[in-house]
DNA sequence: AATTCTTTGTGTACTTTATACACTTAAAGC
DNA sequence: GCTTTAAGTGTATAAAGTACACAAAGAATT
């Protein structure tokens, strides 16, 4: 019923029609205006969104700088950073909430993003860093906060950092160093559902532009796995894969032989995937 | 660095030692006294827990009795089902309060429990019923609850259930009607994670006694993956599993021709476990 | 125009795993 | 001792995993 089945369902596309199948898992990335309505922010509930982007060397994540001042004499006492987040609004879909989140430090709709642990323990606003930045911030820091993690997969390329006030940056997710409230543990756990994901789904191309070479995709897989693959296995695995496109078009401005650029194909995708494989299956 | 590693650590264990060294999961299934200290709940955070049991014919999910009467008359207005479910006190993780509502159902401690997913959308509360059972009991319909869902694993016969005044019982999932608040949703999706986890970890054992036939095994996979396994195939598969210890003891009291009973064995699969496997590696 | 540099793109032999399939054996109940 | 029931085992074929090396394409340099 489940298992390898090898007569999958199969749907033949030409390269003619390509361009208007394909898109990132039938969703547009494409900026909007901001309609934000404002309401009443929910002071126990936060998402939290660990923003990945690929840059073809880095895994990166997105981080937002935390400097406390001195109210009276404008002294640092203190600056690190944090994950993205807020607090949702009161009828608002904890989903919508991750999107907003996303767009409004990225511009971009539509991306990749799901949403992968809670976090709500008693102790997770304890340091006193953390307590003097929310009492500060006028909030009460022995109030427990709900924070549901959810991570966004996209290429850094494709995204032009716009936070009004506050400073934003990628940084690889091996140079992060210790940051605010519980944020290395969210960042963990992040990074352990993307692998398990990566491996089971294929949302590899998630961190890469819509057109992208093997090569890219290959490095996708190494990089967030920590492994190095065989390039002609690499290429022999996902040639069985019907929904990785290829397009007649091929890599420009690079000073050596140009890559042939593929596309993913959602609607094969769907079409084609197995039910669910894995260990015993 | 990752990858199928062939020449993995491999500790050897022979059958006089086994009985020490295997636990389920290192821990341990017993029943403790309650001690539980009455403080004061935080009524936006609740957990939810999926109790999955399996009795070797049926995955079955343990809900329990909802009856709301009319305090005049004393007529039902309705009735129906939840899952298990409380609100966590307020210097409670929630991981702590999950295995709360498991023990007081069960009386067991130690069993195989996983967060999975949150369900926080403003909607949740909608159903007159729901809203009407909330009212009665003093609560808020209109405040948004967070709902931090858990699964758990446990065999139906290492449990008897206990819970004082109210009605619990098992039922096979597929005869799961409609339940209350968005209860299906979350049974629904625990399914999707627990075939997922089933897939990608050996936990089926969770679901049987700490001994076990090799056939009941075949049966939890089948009946979670809704497959049918070939019998040869299923143990040459499990046979390179070198944590399924085979012991020298087998079934009593069936008709037929007594099984061999299995081990799982915590220690060897946190040493032979490769680290991470699936979709490319 | 020729040379260098860099990355692309491809094939084969071997090993391991997946799949399909049927009969004998052990114990209990009658 | 005969029947019933599930346990336990092997082989042949197909598919996938793994290890490994060199020619070709374009850009940049001389």
């Amino acid at each position: 019923m489940f298992g390898n089945n090898k007569s999958i369902l199969y749907f033949a596309i030409t390269l003619v029609s390509v361009e208007n199948t394909i898109t990132k898992s039938s969703r547009i990335r494409e900026k909007r205006k901001s309609s934000k309505i404002v309401k009443e922010l929910n002071k126990y509930i936060s998402v939290d969104c660990v923003i990945f982007g690929f840059d073809y060397d880095n895994l990166n994540v997105l981080l937002v700088d935390r400097t406390l001042n001195n109210d009276v004499n404008g002294e640092v006492l203190f600056s690190d950073m944090t994950l993205t987040g807020n607090h949702i609004y009161e009828d608002e879909k904890i989903e919508d909430a991750a999107s907003r989140v996303l767009f409004d430090l990225t511009g971009l709709e539509g991306i990749y993003l799901e949403q992968f642990k809670t976090f709500a323990n008693p102790d997770r606003i304890s340091k006193p860093n953390d307590r003097a930045w929310l009492l500060n911030d006028g909030r009460d820091p022995n109030k427990r906060i709900v924070s549901i993690g959810f991570f966004a997969l996209l290429a850094t390329q494709d995204v032009t950092l716009e936070w009004k006030g506050r400073n934003v940056k990628w940084v690889p997710v091996n140079e992060v160093k210790e940051l605010a409230f519980d944020h290395n543990d969210i960042l963990d756990e992040a990074l352990i559902a993307l692998r398990n994901k990566l491996l089971q789904e294929p949302i590899g191309f998630e961190l890469l532009p819509d057109k992208f070479t093997l090569s890219q995709l290959q490095k996708v897989y190494e990089i967030i796995l920590g492994t190095e693959l065989d390039k002609r296995n690499f290429r022999k695995k996902v040639a069985r894969m019907k929904y990785l496109i290829p397009l007649d078009e091929k890599q420009k401005g690079v000073a050596h032989k140009p890559a042939r650029l593929y596309m993913f194909s959602c609607d094969v995708y769907e079409n084609t995937r197995k039910d669910i494989f894995g260990f015993i299956v």
